[in-house]
DNA sequence: TCTGGGGTCCTAGGACCC
DNA sequence: TCTGGGGTCCTAGGACCC
């Protein structure tokens, strides 16, 4: 049979509760033991990975500690180290790309890689077990690989096996292992339309495609994530490992829920400046120029609102954020709302030399004051180390 | 049970222009 | 006594992901 010339060996390849098993080998007297990375010695907050120990009672990321708790009491919390999980990322990156230099970063944890050169030379199964060894053996993390011809067909595979799972899912065998999985396992199906499904009577991936249902998925979803699913399903979505894919950054934010309301307006915007200093310095760093400033705020009942002011011209400038949090702050803070969170975004970023505007009128300027209040700001951060951790694992965790 | 943090993308409505 | 229509930009909200 004649093999079409676009078909593509495509491998996800997935680390098994990333999180969790960088604190294993930070701290061996964890290992098989029930725990979870969070905030140690609260009862707010949610929990960003479970050992799949503890995932035995139920408790998954996202997880409100409290309730975490209550499923299990003898539960360990350990805080996460942010700064350790990019370093092994590194480490495991650093396997991958011995194979192949086409690969797509997802995520810290994960990855698309582009193994179709190596079809001459080695079996797929062959290839996959010799890098799962070499992370394991030299790094000490286990992952699943999925191989398939598509980037979505090849994350369904990842995910059917944990940990160290190996899953080859060809176009054909589609109906066989996809179609009895739950809606929830498609990528893009989250916690408000798969209810909707289930509550119709779509509980599978095999109801989604049966014909008969069509009319009424596409009344309950639109037609454009009808489409998107099928096509994704059916192996008809896209085979292309993209290296770029999130090298642009769109948007840079901070944000923090307080453990008691934020009341006094004064307190609100020292908060609020000591976030705008911290979004400034990722903006410096990736050397990125932004026209739209953001302020949320969330309120005690939970409602969270979003305002923005955009400029004609790029900016660069700390005090721009400053000035537009502050006037926006003005013109919608609530005295009678109690606030539980508060953040700063900017947005419609582009690089500082892709900036037109920019760069015929400022550039001149730019490197000096660039480097004075990069100066300035890591004085005033040098000792503001605490690391807070904002990270979940995949969807299986939930 | 009581809900983190940092992102991306999509949609809908309004303003504005021709 | 009727009030086009397409394109684009902006804002706000929301779903979803890890």
């Amino acid at each position: 049979m004649l093999k079409s010339n676009n078909s593509k060996l495509i491998f996800h390849i997935d680390m098994n509760a990333f999180f969790c098993s960088v604190e294993e080998i930070r701290n061996p007297s964890l290992r098989g033991k029930a725990f979870a990375v969070g905030r140690e010695g609260t009862l707010k907050g949610v929990l960003s990975t479970a050992s799949y120990e503890a995932r035995k009672y139920g408790i998954h990321s996202a997880m409100p500690i409290i309730e975490a708790y209550h499923k299990l009491p003898s539960l360990i919390v350990v805080n996460g180290h942010y700064s350790e999980y990019k370093k092994y990322h590194e480490m495991f990156m650093k396997i991958i790309y011995r194979y192949t230099d086409k690969v797509e970063v997802a995520s810290i944890d994960e990855c698309y890689c582009d193994m179709t050169h190596w079809i001459e030379q080695k079996h797929p199964i062959v290839l996959a077990k010799e890098i799962q060894a070499a992370i394991l053996t030299e790094v000490g993390l286990k992952c699943s690989i999925g191989i398939a011809p598509t980037l979505f067909l090849a994350k369904m595979a990842s995910d059917m096996q944990k940990p160290l799972g190996l899953v080859v899912l060809r176009k054909r065998d589609v109906k066989e292992k996809l179609y009895p999985l739950s809606v929830k396992d498609i990528f893009g199906i989250g916690k408000k339309t798969y209810p909707l499904l289930i509550e119709n009577g779509i509980e599978t991936i095999g109801d989604f495609m049966d014909l008969e249902n069509k009319d009424l998925i596409i009344s309950l979803i639109g037609i454009n994530s009808y489409n998107y699913v099928v096509s994704h399903v059916q192996g008809n979505s896209s085979n292309v490992v993209d290296k770029d894919r999130y090298s642009d950054t769109q948007s840079i934010s901070t944000s923090s829920t307080y453990d008691v309301f934020l009341e006094s307006l004064s307190n609100i915007i020292d908060e609020l400046r000591q976030m705008a200093r911290s979004v400034y310095q990722r903006l410096i760093k990736g050397d990125y120029v932004f026209k739209t400033v953001t302020l949320t705020l969330r309120d005690q009942d939970f409602k969270t609102i979003t305002r923005q002011k955009s400029f004609n011209e790029y900016q660069n400038d700390l005090y721009v954020i400053y000035d537009t949090i502050e006037e926006l702050l003005d013109m919608y803070y609530d005295e009678t709302k109690r606030y539980r969170l508060i953040g700063v975004g900017v947005s419609n970023l582009v690089h500082t030399k892709d900036s037109f505007e920019y760069n015929l009128f400022n550039l001149d300027k730019f490197d000096d004051k660039k480097n004075a209040i990069t100066k300035i700001l890591n004085d005033i951060n040098k000792n503001i180390g605490s690391e807070v951790i904002s990270f979940m694992g995949d969807k299986k965790d939930k």
